[in-house]
DNA sequence: AACGTGACTTATT
DNA sequence: GAATAAGCCACGT
């Protein structure tokens, strides 16, 4: 513990810092899902930062759409491609999927069987019956 | 700097 | 059970 108040910088780059950190969090969890897999933005929202909302895990893909995120596999808690429209085609999102081996239920992803659980356990966590 | 918008989710009507 | 409201936070205008 040699300096921890080494604010030199403005408190500005602490908000900045958080919120890359989150961004970052979220690049990585996205990254961490294996091919053949979907998860949501209500789950990574919670584990990149549980007090962030889902949305901002969308605006994160959106501007990790440049980098090596695999955007296509995260969708909404529905199962549903709600961010095709951004992959320059609304159909390309679901032909990534389709190519990672995805089942498709309509136009909406098989969650059943494609749900990607990063550490959650095998139960839901505040759902009810469901 | 206020206002509107958005790749979400949950609760209420 | 579909439609509406509200919470969420960042970003562009």
């Amino acid at each position: 513990m040699i300096k921890k108040l080494v604010k030199t910088k403005s408190k500005t780059s602490e908000s900045q810092q958080r919120k890359e950190n989150f961004y970052t969090k979220v690049y990585q969890l996205t990254r961490s899902i294996p091919k053949g897999k979907v998860s949501t933005y209500g789950t990574i929202a919670e584990l990149a930062g549980s007090r962030v909302s889902a949305r901002m895990v969308g605006y994160a893909m959106h501007t990790a759409a440049n980098s090596d995120v695999p955007c296509h596999r995260v969708v909404n808690r529905n199962g549903e491609l709600t961010g095709k429209h951004h992959f320059g085609h609304p159909d390309l999102m679901r032909d990534l999927l389709l190519a990672e081996g995805i089942q498709f239920k309509g136009e909406s992803v098989d969650m059943q069987k494609h749900f990607y659980d990063f550490a959650k356990p095998s139960k839901s966590k505040k759902r009810k019956s469901d």
